[in-house]
DNA sequence: TCTGGGGTCCTAGGACCC
DNA sequence: TCTGGGGTCCTAGGACCC
């Protein structure tokens, strides 16, 4: 018996957030995003859409295209709270969610529609749709599927507010014409080299896959089997109600200007680093692995990424330690290129009530010295040895000494 | 003047341990 | 003199997604 997934996808969430603060930006051109030195459009509504903006469009060749458009940068605060309430009002459907980012979910909903007890699967999902706008004035587009992919799939298919459903037996109509690119997984890299293999459509990489021909082995590789399993319909079902554990948290910012500057690269970057040790002592996370990102300026264009790792020994949220090892890692990489962006995160995170007995001596003392535990402990300690004394000191009286 | 910033997952070689 | 093999960690790089 196969389950019954949705992928719920909020569309233009961002602008979607402008416009319920400000009706007026209703029918307009909005990109969001930054207008700084290296701005580029996070999201745009579909009036801008017209113009040929899109997500990942450079700001300044966005303003070329559209000279009406408004920009607006993210409001993280007002992104935050209306996603939850987008969560929150999908759990009265289904308890199992699991979110993916703020404005997308995965609802496993097998159980509850049949409790709905009506046959029809799309006035349930309207149902969904219709609620969550009329509760918090966003647009969704919902994929339904045995599978997550085709659920994601569906989702993404007609927007906005669109509803999708692609069974087994529709993948063939539904999927196989549309381009090799907007499979969920084969991205920009991947796409242009089986353009050149001829495979044009997801209906192609399907049967080209199927006659087992070696130029499409050696380009997917490993994928192959995982792509047949997506289209017909084998891939995974489940849906993580605890949503895993995060793996990383940091940053990565683009300098004012190119520099080359031991110094001020230096200084940008020891910023960026307090800041995501505040971050993660905030998400209670304590880290075994820090890492610096550096990307090279370039005149052509292809800019250069290395990334440089570091294990630190024993988790921990020692800012003190963590700085110390940030700061050696930059002047043992850092080799005096001209540099466009830097970044730090910290990776191999555990969750500190989970570690105390993975954390070293110090860190321990470091972390409880304020906490009511600590100061129990010591009370306690106290005392104990108190007793001790006396113990020990009644013992030297009974034999005589 | 001009291409972000937050992530995840996967791979692969080398070191090291048993 | 012969020189294993499994497991895990560390580090770097790459692809992809929103």
């Amino acid at each position: 018996m196969s389950k019954i997934i949705l992928h719920i996808d909020l569309n233009t969430f961002f602008v979607r957030c402008e416009e319920i603060k400000n009706p007026s930006l209703i029918g307009k051109p909005v990109a969001i995003g930054n207008e700084g030195r290296a701005g580029i459009v996070s999201t745009c509504s579909y009036e801008a859409r017209k113009y040929g903006v899109s997500s990942g469009m450079p700001m300044f060749q966005a303003k070329a295209l559209c000279k009406d458009l408004i920009i607006l940068p993210p409001d993280s605060n007002f992104i935050e709270l209306l996603s939850k309430e987008f969560i929150s009002h999908i759990r009265k459907y289904s308890e199992i969610i699991e979110q993916i980012s703020c404005d997308e979910c995965y609802v496993d909903i097998t159980e509850s529609f049949k409790k709905y007890g009506r046959n029809n699967i799309y006035w349930y999902l309207k149902d969904i749709q219709n609620s969550l706008y009329k509760k918090t004035k966003l647009k969704c587009s919902i994929g339904v599927g045995p599978t997550k992919f085709l659920a994601k799939m569906g989702s993404d298919y007609k927007k906005p507010m669109g509803i999708t459903i692609i069974r087994k037996k529709d993948v063939k109509k539904i999927l196989f014409p549309l381009d090799v690119n907007s499979f969920y997984g084969i991205g920009k890299k991947t796409a242009p080299k089986l353009y050149k293999l001829g495979i044009k459509t997801i209906g192609d990489l399907y049967y080209k896959i199927k006659l087992n021909i070696p130029e499409v082995n050696d380009t997917l590789m490993e994928s192959k089997k995982y792509i047949i399993d997506c289209l017909e319909g084998r891939s995974s079902d489940v849906v993580h109600v605890f949503s895993d554990e995060q793996k990383s948290i940091g940053t990565t910012r683009t300098l004012l200007s190119d520099s080359n500057s031991r110094d001020e690269i230096r200084d940008f970057y020891l910023k960026e680093v307090d800041r995501i040790i505040k971050d993660m002592k905030n998400e209670g996370k304590l880290t075994k692995t820090i890492q610096l990102t550096l990307k090279e300026a370039s005149k052509t264009g292809d800019f250069k990424t290395t990334t440089y790792s570091k294990a630190i020994g024993d988790y921990t949220d020692n800012e003190t330690k963590i700085k110390e090892a940030a700061n050696k890692l930059f002047e043992s990489s850092y080799k005096n290129q001209t540099i466009r962006l830097i970044g730090f995160s910290v990776k191999n995170l555990i969750n500190r009530n989970e570690a105390v007995t993975q954390m070293t001596f110090d860190d321990y003392m470091i972390h409880e010295k304020e906490s009511e535990t600590f100061l129990l402990i010591n009370e306690l300690n106290r005392k104990f040895n108190k007793d001790v004394l006396k113990r020990v000191s009644d013992l030297k009286k009974e034999n005589g000494n």
